[in-house]
DNA sequence: ATGTTATATAGATATTTATCTATATGGGGG
DNA sequence: CCCCCATATAGATAAATATCTATATAACAT
């Protein structure tokens, strides 16, 4: 049997006339006409190199090579069949895989999202690094991701971003620090206390710094603490004061107060950030569509701030490379 | 994805593709160019319309998508070269299914032969037709079989035939008949006696009066009985005396005496008789191989005659219809 | 940087396929 | 014996496929 001339589109036209039991009639039903049916029937006759049918009252019966044909027909349409349900699942989001890179701070509030999607759709994994705002841009310039979270994104060149919840900076303060009963304090006023601050790279210390030079002000004594929970932490026990993201702060915070600074909250806002030179995956469009549809319900309202549906519809307008995708390693 | 147009050859050309991890190896391996094998692959990716391969350090690997196609690729190549086996098999003659229809008087022999055939090829569905002659030429006249054993062929024009088997006619009498001690016997000296007679339309009642009128004589009283065992055993019983396949008579046979008559044994042979205009199955023309190799161990060696060789180059030459075969009800 | 290697694209072509309309053929029923 | 239905064949054509050589591009290792 020589398999190179084989078609589906031959084995569905064989299914169908066996199915049938005439060449009209698999025709019409085909929407083919009659010739062509036989034609096709002599070609698969002929691939196969054995008489597949036999007529025998004026209908058509396979033969014993042309019952397995059959069999083995069905079998492979069927496959493929289950293949197409697969993909579909795929298009759909419902399957599949991505991994989003996130900046330490957003972990507080990203769960809240991803745990919901994962319940929605078990079948999806999802891989999630962390790091600092330097280690994610890494992250972002190999490629390594389907899905970033930054507050304040890269170049943009080859992205696409879309804002979805608020990221305000705040100044704290132990409970029972002086300023802490004030009902107004000046920035100035803290720079002499002295400062916990995350490691350079960090988007949290970036965006203060660059606020105070905004503000023309420069920080006195600091200390430097590798994590978000370090620094909350040593504000509590007293090691000093810090400016840092509201999600950091539990619920409850007994310990620590928030310092009524002019000119705070510095405002930010963290958003989705999706390379545009690189296919995004479909179950990470998936995971967008579930944030888009969904993060009312997942997040305290007043950090809501969701434009992705903006996003979404930028990223339905790309093209689409159909063969091949390339990645960094 | 658009089934219409995926060939198996595409598939191979993927498997190859995914299994070495590069264009340019499968293309080697496919004795193909790599721009052929890429611009398949470029196809295969069109058709599915999904990327299928993600190039990471200079490897080829599936995505999902691509996987799955991969898996799906496996099972249906794998399922047509299962198929193929099962064509290998059936023209091997290995397995399938044949008929075949014999005249009454060949039943005594054709287990010998079919017996071994079936326990050397037991996946072979053997049908077997007994009759009289007149019964067999309707039979053969229909198409209804795919062999068929007469001791005189019908017309030929659509048939070809190979002698296999000795079928010599003898006249027999009941032990202690007066002719029975005779050395020697002219047939006119039985005319006066009873002879038993199988119905018109057999074989052996055929012959036997065609050489009967060859010498000119006539039968004188008769008795006409519906098979060979029942004349069988009226000979025995004395009913009357007969002329019979010598096949008919058991090896040992105390109570019936073969007269040593002038100008008998009539001779005749048996052949397996196969239509022309019909394609011959591969599982029929297994036995026919197999009765030609193996007749003489299955035979008295007296009886043999073996011809098929013959009958099978002719049939070698025959030309095919690969696409249909007609039968008639 | 630079040469090497692997892929992709372009351009070309013979072959095959899918499909039609029109016509021949062949079998079964009256 | 003739007609009707189903099937097969012929002839035609637009599209696609398989395949090549030559060349451009991208990635990788020095």
């Amino acid at each position: 049997m020589n398999i190179r001339h084989l078609t589906f589109r031959l084995l569905q036209v064989y299914v169908a006339v066996v199915a049938s039991g005439t060449v009209s009639e698999a025709a019409r039903r085909l929407h083919l006409t009659q010739p062509t049916v036989s034609m096709q029937l002599k070609r698969l006759g002929e691939a196969v190199g054995e008489p597949l049918l036999e007529s025998r009252q004026g209908r058509l019966y396979p033969t014993e090579a042309g019952s397995e044909l059959y069999r083995a027909s069905r079998e492979v349409l069927g496959r493929f069949d289950d293949f197409d349900d697969y993909l579909s699942a795929l298009r759909g989001g419902e399957r599949g895989r991505f991994s989003i890179a996130l900046v330490n701070t957003a972990q507080y509030v990203l769960p809240r999202l991803l745990g919901p999607h994962s319940r929605a759709f078990p079948e999806v994994e999802v891989t999630v690094h962390i790091g600092n705002r330097r280690q994610m841009l890494t992250r972002f310039e190999r490629q390594e991701d389907d899905l970033y979270v930054f507050s304040h994104p890269p170049s943009l060149a080859h992205a696409r971003a879309g804002r979805f919840l608020r990221n305000p900076l705040v100044a704290v303060a132990p409970r029972g620090h002086p300023l802490a009963t004030r009902e107004q304090v000046d920035m100035s006023e803290l720079l002499g206390e002295r400062m916990l601050l995350r490691e350079p790279g960090s988007a949290t210390r970036m965006l203060f710094e660059s606020w105070l030079q905004e503000q023309g002000l420069t920080l006195g004594p600091t200390l430097q603490m590798a994590s978000n929970e370090a620094i909350r932490i040593g504000v509590a026990a007293g090691m000093g004061l810090a400016v840092l993201s509201e999600h950091v702060l539990p619920p409850e915070h007994p310990d620590i107060v928030i310092l009524p600074v002019a000119g705070l909250p510095i405002e930010s806002h963290w958003q989705f950030i999706v390379r545009s030179d690189r296919r995004l995956s479909h179950a990470a469009l998936g995971f967008l569509r579930f944030a888009a549809g969904h993060l009312d319900e997942c997040v305290e309202p007043r950090f809501l701030s969701n434009e992705l549906q903006g996003l979404l519809d930028r990223l339905e307008e790309a093209p689409r490379n159909l063969t091949t995708r390339r990645t960094e390693p």
